[in-house]
DNA sequence: GGATTTCTATCTACCGGTAGATTGAAACCT
DNA sequence: AGGTTTCAATCTACCGGTAGATAGAAATCC
């Protein structure tokens, strides 16, 4: 049973993301995750990740009693991984502008390296199928990056970088929900384009109608 | 084998929609539906179908031969349902945005009846495990409601009704996107109004920004 | 400091259950 | 009777999960 499991050594951003994990525990949630994000929750089994990993089925639920609780580590760890994200890149773009377009080129990164999707989308996709505890977590995740979508904007309109009705808040999910579905429109069409240029788009619009 | 599978006695709607298919393999495939809609593909089993319909599994395999012919089936049906109903409700619509409305009505439905995804977002988020044959229908499906909407915008910016930068093409691409996103937000949340706010405030958008 | 004990991490072997799929016979229809 | 449809029985492969053993490191004892 995992009691206490504590870090052997790991590097740089590791440090303090995977604290708690050592790395053994680290490969199974990369091979997990990036399995999540390309196949789903119901797409993958064990033998998947312990084959690319290099271990046994065992030595997984040693870690992760169960496939639930691999998937809420999973997304606990994206969660706060991606927080950590936003806070780099708000204190790197000198504008709200370049905020978003720096934020939304995270999600790009996804599908270019391995086409991949949001692991939240992924999963809330599959809720009907996860424990309610995994369900939990992605509802979070999504609070999370709304909320923070929303200061951003807000943070615009003081500055008069952008012009838009409704409340910062509505247009934060107006954005989030784009950006999403923009995601899944470009692994259909197998072109990331489609995602950038929606998601160029939409930034574009928080600026008033008038430039394109 | 389901050598030339003939209908029975289907009435109103099916009667033109499922014309290749008999009672049972009709029940099959709503069944299927809804379950993709809301587990996705990977997350049932012919079992489920074969209790809920009140069949063996071997019938269902009669009609289907594989898993992959019946999502194949599914996402063909879908398309042609959907074509339809976007007919239909273009017909009924006296107005651009009024269709735009009805339009998106049609996707608030699933969730309010049965808390169900876009067949397509579904697939198009399990791809990477779906039968190719699948993936190009889904992507197919994608195509043709980013025409229709395009098609409508365009309508709407000529009658004046419609105000905006980029191309209608452009347009129906967010749109599309922010919809497909809006379902997974509001599956999230479980607030349907999550998704109505954002379909909303979509289409006030078009309208130029002056009013809310 | 050396022997003993405990703990960590992993393995092999296996569990019951279920996946999608096949076959061949029965039932049904007309 | 002959085609169509359904079923029961069965198959192979795999699922997530568990049991028990083991090697090696760490802690403890005397």
């Amino acid at each position: 049973m995992p009691r206490d499991i504590r870090k052997t050594a790991t590097s740089s951003e590791r440090e303090t993301l995977d604290e708690a994990y050592n790395d053994t525990a680290v490969q199974i949630l990369d091979v997990a995750q990036a399995l999540v994000q390309s196949r789903g929750y119901n797409g993958f089994s064990y033998r998947d990740i312990a084959e690319r990993v290099g271990i046994q089925t065992a030595t997984i639920h040693y870690y992760f009693t169960s496939k639930g609780d691999l998937a809420a580590a999973l997304v606990a760890r994206y969660r706060k991984r991606l927080g950590q994200r936003r806070d780099a890149l708000a204190r790197a773009a000198e504008s709200p502008r370049h905020r978003l377009e720096l934020y939304s080129s995270l999600f790009r990164a996804l599908l270019i390296d391995n086409d991949q999707l949001c692991l939240g989308a992924m999963l809330t996709a599959e809720a009907a199928s996860l424990p309610s505890e995994v369900v939990r977590e992605t509802t979070r995740f999504f609070d999370d990056n709304v909320s923070w979508l929303a200061d951003v904007i807000e943070d615009g309109r003081r500055s008069g970088d952008f012009v838009f009705a409704d409340s910062p808040f509505m247009q934060a999910r107006i954005l989030f929900a784009a950006l999403e579905g923009a995601m899944l429109m470009a692994r259909a069409a197998k072109d990331v384009g489609m995602f950038s240029s929606i998601a160029q788009a939409m930034i574009s619009q928080l600026q008033g109608i008038s430039d394109a």
